[in-house]
DNA sequence: GTCAAATACTAGGACATCCTACTATTATTG
DNA sequence: CAATAATAGTAGGATGTCCTAGTATTTGAC
């Protein structure tokens, strides 16, 4: 959810797995900062012994968080739409196409996501009527997706609203994103993804 | 999935949104890079005139793809102990807890997921016999979750096999494990995690 | 040309996540 | 002290993801 629905609320982590840290009431000896949970995930690691493991673990971690962050923040926004963000990127994908159409195999290689979840995406997208099964014209094998006019709107303005409220508000800095662009990129290379 | 369990195939990215790359047969004039589907995606944002979001789309986007494959690389190193990423969360937090037992409300706040989420896993890593259920002592409205010895030797266990096999091999540089910890810390900060 | 292998898609099931109730218990307030 | 509000947990449902299996069609090999 990699999966799942988030709705406001974000994924787990193990960053929350530092101990339970003291309330905060009148002064306790322990600076009563509220400390990062995963940098005290980070102190727990080093503490058993897996110093070598404790900064990926940290980046892992990292990655998790801001994903569920980020999920929540678009479904969040996409909400108004009746629409998923899985669903939304099937959208934009035939939005870019030249013909506004794609066999449902190519959306599942573009998206990177399983050939089944392309078919429950496009089966809820078509219900909404916002796209349409159609055979393809050489390959009776094949089915394109169409995107239907009501699908073409949809993608626009889900996009602006997308756009205004967390694509140019990421809460990072211009900096912090082109790390994370760029650092994954590395990530990605070494993955194959390009 | 945020949700559902990745097998080894990754999750959606708007990223992959760039039009179908011309097949690199012979020598086509544009250049016959296998080009990054993210950075395809960014062209695509600012042909459409959304310059101003096209960054940011680019780092959410690379948040969720970097998300999509670590998880698919944890699922995959946990699958052989039967737990999922989320139990063993449970089971981490559990690990490190004083008493080896903590309130299914605090295993949720913790983890920053749902109590439904906790509900669930709990009561899957108790039908494993992996934790067990216990009353509160003094909140009767609570459940403590109690980490079983077989519990334990699997979190030992699955931490090892986690760190040799991910979290010391991130795929990135030290560099970059450190610029996603920092910058994430960033995002994380604002959206209030500490 | 025919048969095996690969490909495209769908069906059904397992998990995980969220949300909205609903119950039980504790805390708060008048 | 009683009534209301808040908290802990579960049940049931919707979505999304994956996997395996099965059907239809196309490609490739002999």
């Amino acid at each position: 959810m990699t999966g799942g629905r988030p709705g406001c609320d974000p994924a787990p982590t193990i960053a929350a797995m530092a101990p339970a840290r003291k309330p905060t009431t009148g002064q306790p000896p322990t600076p009563r900062l509220a400390s990062d949970p995963i940098t005290e995930a980070q102190r727990q690691w080093s503490a058993h012994g897996w110093e070598g493991a404790s900064d990926g673990m940290a980046a892992v971690t990292s990655i998790m968080r801001a994903h569920q962050i980020y999920l929540a923040r678009v479904e969040a926004v996409l909400r108004p739409f009746d629409v998923s963000f899985a669903r939304y990127e099937v959208l934009m994908l035939l939005y870019f196409s030249k013909r506004g159409a794609l066999p449902m195999r190519t959306i599942g290689s573009r998206l990177q996501v399983h050939q089944t979840s392309v078919t429950n995406a496009v089966d809820r997208l078509e219900a909404a009527r916002l796209v349409r099964r159609l055979p393809h014209p050489t390959d009776r094998r094949a089915t394109l997706v169409e995107l239907a006019p009501a699908g073409r709107g949809l993608a626009e303005q889900a996009t602006a609203a997308l756009n205004t409220e967390v694509f140019t508000n990421t809460g990072l800095s211009a900096r912090g994103v082109n790390d994370i662009v760029r650092t994954i990129g590395q990530l990605r290379r070494g993955a194959g993804d390009f």
